[in-house]
DNA sequence: TATATTTGAATAAGCACTTATATAATTAGT
DNA sequence: ACTAATTATATAAGTGCTTATTCAAATATA
């Protein structure tokens, strides 16, 4: 009998394990990087518990593929979290129903897009041309052990996950109507001079000595502020607006962030802004960054504004 | 942003992990199956180590991929079943200097054979046209989960390394001559007369009211043996010879168990045989099974032999 | 030459699973 | 209707890995 010469696919089960603790690992550290306090084993269990909105877990021992004590385990490690809940059944006694909490609903909502670019790149790494498992396992070991896998999720979610600010440049002049148009529509209405204003931010804003800034992600603009001259040394930051697909991503707050850091770096005296009480969300997050209330003169420039608020800078 | 809709790559870890689960059992089963006490998991390990016939820690580590403790551990197991030697280096007394037991070898070259069939088995059932990875994977999961591998696997270790013993028929007497040639050669010269005998079975064996018997493996005639009529109830085990390919694979003793199970059945009074004493190994195996010596007549047929045993029946 | 650093191996503790078993609550069988 | 069987979940113990730490021997450094 021949000696055995390769014999490669007998240790497929090892290969495949550590090939599936390397991706585990890697995981967890891009999870780490990110800031985001989760673990990729808990993926299956916690994708199918949000998905399902309500679930038992019998459902996700059939879906997941493992033992019950498997699932039990998991389920409690999501519970001690504070991802899911686990309610009795209040008819069968021994039943459990599983769902996520407004916690586990929003940590998925800013892991979504983290996993589709996972997804999509790990999908990309692992395409091949070979009809073996074994060359398959070897090239995407091999993009695990180089590291450029991970390296590419990384360079995709910066590019493509992280809101950078921008001025304004004559081709964000659409974006900074469209948006302001659209916020304007939801809360209140639009008049003409809202138009005029809106559509000729040169003239409006930034002549008179203001500024323009526009939160980009993935080349898409998420949202717009603008800080109009009222004196030399005070400003009134406006026209902020952020599109509806992107509230509650703190687009809002990444605009102030910057609008301060602005105000600050000018040596500006203070920031000023009109709102509207019934904007309870955005009131609230102007008190958060110092913004304090103080009285309306009776020549408000606003017809909508019901609020001025003022924050003092250095 | 648009819902996540499948996500298949990003389970791919907890996938992979399952699926090298499941091989990994079904390949404990199957040793268990075969009456060999191994652990798949033990394998990487132990065929390097036979493999290279003498290592040290840190060649498996970089051999096998994984941390050191884990090594270690594995290798303190195989030391435990026996089937390697671990002994300290003379000069760096850090260093140990692993080999295999003769134990350990004897394993190895029993599990040999299945390895080339499970190996050569999953690389059948793990070929597939796609140039997905998760569509390999999903393939490969299939093929165990309805336990179609393992049934294969089963099958051919049973067609293939089964040693079945059959009776004379005019294909094998070929076999009949080449292995017997070949055993002459070796231990002994030919001469014209064992020519004669041995290319003409049926004149010289069968038709006097003898038998021959060949043990075949996977359709490859590895040994043979022939019962001479001495007398009506009274044969002489005679022209055994097992291929050199085949040799300590127990051939001889599958031959020998047959002839005297035969015997028994026929109701023979005795077995004898003639041999030469620097045959140790075989004589060592006739006793095993209940040969004794017995006085060389002065009239002795066979001129090579220097020793006569035999076997009573019944 | 004495001390610090490096190296090879072992041990400890933890992790995510496994199987086996226990503990209830519910349903079925006579 | 009452016991037996089934079902849902929890717990216990074991397994093969991991990382962190320990220990001892060898080598480098001053």
């Amino acid at each position: 009998m021949d000696v055995i010469r390769s014999l490669g696919e007998i240790s497929l089960g090892s290969r495949l394990k550590r090939v599936s603790d390397t991706l585990m690992k890697q995981t967890q550290e891009l999870y780490t990087d990110q800031n985001i306090d989760f673990d990729p084993y808990l993926f299956p269990a916690f994708y199918n518990i949000v998905k399902r909105e309500q679930t038992t877990n019998n459902e996700l021992i059939d879906a997941l593929k493992t033992s019950q004590p498997a699932v039990t385990q998991t389920i409690k490690k999501l519970e001690l979290r504070g991802l899911i809940d686990l309610t009795p059944d209040p008819i069968d006694k021994r039943k459990k129903t599983i769902s996520p909490t407004p916690t586990g609903t929003k940590l998925f909502q800013r892991l979504s897009p983290i996993w589709e670019i996972l997804d999509r790149t790990v999908k990309e790494f692992t395409q091949l041309q070979s009809d073996s498992l074994l060359a398959h396992i070897d090239h995407f070991e091999q993009a695990l052990r180089s590291g450029a896998l991970m390296q590419t999720v990384k360079e995709r979610i910066q590019k493509e996950l992280t809101i950078e600010i921008k001025t304004h440049e004559p081709s964000l002049s659409k974006a900074f109507y469209d948006l302001n148009i659209e916020w304007l529509e939801t809360y209140f209405y639009v008049e003409d001079f809202d138009r005029e204003v809106l559509s000729k931010p040169q003239q409006y804003i930034l002549d008179p000595g203001g500024h323009i800034f526009y939160a980009i992600e993935g080349g898409i603009t998420l949202g717009t502020v603008a800080l109009k001259r009222i004196e030399d040394n005070l400003f009134e930051l406006t026209k902020m607006a952020v599109s509806p697909e992107a509230r509650g991503k703190g687009v809002g707050q990444k605009l102030m962030q910057h609008c301060i850091g602005f105000a600050k770096e000018e040596n500006w005296k203070a920031l000023l802004l009109y709102s509207n009480r019934i904007l309870e969300n955005a009131i609230h997050i102007y008190r958060k960054y110092g913004f304090e209330e103080i009285p309306v003169e009776p020549d408000s420039p606003y017809e909508r504004s019901n609020i001025k608020m003022y924050l003092p800078l250095n």
